[in-house]
DNA sequence: CCGTATCCATTCCGATACTG
DNA sequence: CAGTATCGGAATGGATACGG
């Protein structure tokens, strides 16, 4: 609790980022959702945690402003759990750590999935940091400084 | 513990990712590391986690191989750590996380670090995903397919 | 200054049972 | 099927004390 509070007053975007979404459950849950899962029962079914977890994981994303809770579009009396814009812009955060999973956690003849875009059924591209102009940049080639938001 | 085995061997990237380096402290203490920390005692101070915890943190991310031990550069008697090749692949995912925390998790007026690149100081281009032509894509613009890894 | 070992509080999560 | 309530075990993390 004093360590949440700490890391979301911070002023470093990553260490906030982390306190909202940086949960295992939490990031999967979003995983599935970019998969077009609305409902409760298929996020059970597909990720196994325990359904009071569940219900408390969904509730926080929605709190977060992640997902947005919708009636059914068929027609059952049940919610739906649909990503917000604030959840669809999660999307690189999980390609870039699906990539990054494929490249340095599987074995020679594991399977795995992979993203192919839906035009040309070919890979997506390694995602990379770039300059404004471009330019990939290493790590070493950023630094940070402090700036105020402005909307 | 059953949990974590379910995840290490399941066939989505992005669970095993989450497996290795989902975990505030670990990703944290990777984003000091791209700010070139390496010592134990300077990891401890920014970071304000117990000493004991950041043992087993640094030991887990050097058996990952995101992080290897080296001799102290200053010819003091203690280790190193520095990010191998595999943990600065990390930094795209750093990267997206503090992109989409400054996006959304700050308020008007709220302060925060800015990520430039060193040649013209500017900030870095906003990560998106993209097709091999180039084209950013949405989260609906993409579907997964199970394929077999060849190195 | 670096790192480990022990102890304890808290949190997390799964199993289960129950309601609508 | 969707969601809540309770319980118990496991893992996490902080404080502290100790050794290299």
């Amino acid at each position: 609790m004093a360590k949440q509070t700490q890391l979301a007053h911070c002023e470093c975007p990553v260490a906030r980022a982390l306190e909202a979404i940086g949960d295992r459950w939490v990031l999967l849950i979003i995983r599935d959702a970019f998969d077009d899962v609305r409902r409760f029962g298929e996020f059970h079914k597909r990720l196994g945690l325990a359904r009071n977890v569940l219900t408390i994981k969904l509730k926080q994303l929605v709190e977060l402003g992640i997902l947005a809770v919708q009636p059914a579009s068929d027609g059952s009396a049940y919610k739906e759990y649909v990503l917000t814009d604030m959840g669809r812009a999660v999307f690189p955060i999980v390609v870039s750590l699906r990539q990054w999973g494929e490249r340095y956690l599987f074995e020679q003849g594991e399977s795995y999935s992979q993203l192919l875009d839906n035009d040309q059924a070919e890979q997506v591209q390694t995602i990379s940091v770039r300059s404004r102009s471009g330019k990939a940049l290493n790590p070493e080639d950023c630094h940070r400084r402090v700036v105020r938001h402005e909307g």
